[in-house]
Formats: structure tokens, sequence, C-alpha cells
DNA sequence: TATTGTTATACTCTATAACTATA
DNA sequence: TATAGTTATAGAGTATAACAATA
């Protein structure tokens, strides 16, 4: 780069190709911005299949970790999902209007709440499950078969990692 | 699964084991969710070497594609962005009010507004790209190398394709 | 009629501070 | 003093509808 002056030089690309493919320069090559558009296109799918029984990303992570971990306390959900304990009230608290999950006081101790899933949760979360399916099959196509999926998975864990200031 | 009491069968994990890794369920072998987790992880770390400079990611990418593509049309930066026409007006006055590029009025189209860095911008983003190289090294390192990030931005790429419905 | 840029607006997500009741 | 849950609030990011000027 030796040109100095910043408008002399190239005044707009439109002039030579109306339609020329825009150059993302450095970003072409930016595991974060690759990253950001991959997790925008599939969230968007998950959205498309999940509008009719209005279920976002988040509801359906706590979902899952209550079918599996039962009982266990907000704090933990919260941390384990990495959503701020301050945040995740609002999140459980329509989950619970909605009847679909539900907090329980804990012998122990009278700070907690043990989280379960009610009934309803569990026969929801039994349909949302045949929908991932689908909605997972879509992209495990789309990278190229189970192999490709299960090495873009470990390349993707090794980014996540340590971070140590988690919520 | 037999028990059909929900209830009765497991009252809390925390009984068994107080430190026990919560099981993520079915997100384990997601890619969404590994594709989040990730995106955040590395997110946050632009966040932390950018906070000095006030950039962010969205600001960002503005600034090299422009820098790549000097006078290209609003709606064609926006386009390739992902960024709606309507969000990007706020998006970049912050750039304009700050100095670092610039609205022009196009000859051809009275409509139209062609993008351009300042000088002051195409300082800044000098000193971005070198930021960004430390932050890229950092998550080139943790995926192992720079064939496993060519190997993983060559699978994300293949998550992101068509979806036709773009802003 | 369609396109470019804009305003207004609303909703979700995320972040911080501070409170309560317990421990 | 520390922890669990909560409230209030503010800031980004993202979505739709509608408008003016121009093509």
């Amino acid at each position: 780069m030796i040109v100095m002056d910043e408008t002399l030089n190239n005044t707009a690309d439109e002039i030579g190709d109306p339609d020329a493919a825009v150059d993302l320069g450095l970003l072409t090559n930016l595991l974060g911005y690759a990253l950001r558009r991959a997790q925008v296109a599939v969230f968007a799918d998950f959205h498309r299949r999940f509008a009719a029984e209005d279920i976002r990303p988040a509801q359906f992570s706590v979902l899952q970790v209550l079918r599996h971990n039962p009982g266990l306390r907000q704090a933990k959900v919260s941390a384990a999902l990495g959503v701020k304990r301050t945040n995740f009230v609002p999140l459980f608290d329509v989950l619970e209007t909605r009847g679909l999950a539900e907090r329980r006081k804990v012998p122990g101790d009278r700070r907690a709440s043990a989280l379960f899933l009610t009934s309803a949760g569990e026969a929801l979360l039994d349909r949302l499950d045949a929908t991932i399916a689908g909605h997972e099959g879509r992209f495990v196509a789309r990278v190229g078969g189970q192999e490709a999926k299960a090495q873009l998975l470990g390349l993707l864990r090794r980014l996540i990692e340590p971070d140590a200031d988690d919520t």
C-alpha cells in the first residue's frame, strides 16, 4: 500500500462492475466472522422450525438440561448454559408461566430453587426432539455427513474451552 | 423411559453429588449449540481487545468492507454483511460521527450514497489489523494451527451457503 | 412500480447494580 | 461475609411498517 490519498485512486467499484461480488477483505479468513455467519444461518433454521411451538434456542436448552438433570439448582442450570443468573429469572419465568417447568423449594436450603420439567414440559420436549432431528440433519448434510460433523464439533469445542470468567 | 410420574423417581442430582457436571443432553451433539458457544467465546476475546478503541465486531466489519470496496453503495455494504439496511443506518451514523467513514453523493443516482473510509478511518484500521492478528492467532492456536483453521473455515462455509431469504 | 435511504418502534439478549432472605 | 434468587434498568442487536425522494 503506497497510495496515500484516501480518494483519488479508487472512486467506486460500481462503475467498473455493478454486480461485482463484495470483497470482505480480512473477514474472509476470520474465524469469528465465519462463526457468526454460520451460527446465524443455523439459528435461522431453528427459528423457522420452532416458530409453531414458540420455542427459542435458549428455552430449548433449558428444557433439555432439566430433562437430564431434574431438580438441579437454578444457579447451576444458568451457569451450565452460560446465562447470567439475573437473566435466567425471566427466561425461566416464561417456561413456568407456560406450565412447561417449575421451581420447587429445596429442603436443605431455603434460599434455593430446584428446577423440574412438568409433564406438559416432558411431552413438549418429546415433540421438540423430533423437530430438532430434522433441523440437525439438514446441517449434517450440508457439512458432509456424520464424520464431518464430528470433526466440526471437535474443532468448535477447542475454541470454547477455558475463559475462566464465565457467568 | 418407563417411569411415569414426573417427580417420584429423581429428586435432585445435588444430593448424590453436589459438584456433578451438568448433563447437557442433546445439546452436547448439536451443531447450533457448539456454534453458539464458540462464537460467544471468540467474540468475548474480540470485545476485550477492542474495548480500548471502542470498536465492535459489526463496526470492524464495515470498516474492512469499505477499505476493500471504496465507494460501494450503502445498500450493498449492508447486504454483504447481512445487516438489514434499516439497521445499517445508525450503525454507519456512529462511524461517520466519529470521523472514521463518510457518505458521499453518487453522480448517477441522487438517491444513493457511496461509502468511504476517511483518512482517520484508514489509520484506525491499520491499528485494528494489528490487533486482530493477535486475536486470530489465539484461536488458531486453540484449534491446532493453520491447517486446522483452514479445515474449520471450510466446514463453517458449508453451513452458511444459500438461505435465499437474506437481508 | 421499484429502489435507496430513512424514521419510528418493538422485542430479544445481554450487562450492571443493588436488594432480600437466607446460610 | 457469602450465596441464591430477584428486581430494575440500560445497552446492543434485530425485526417490521411506513415514509420521502428518486429511478
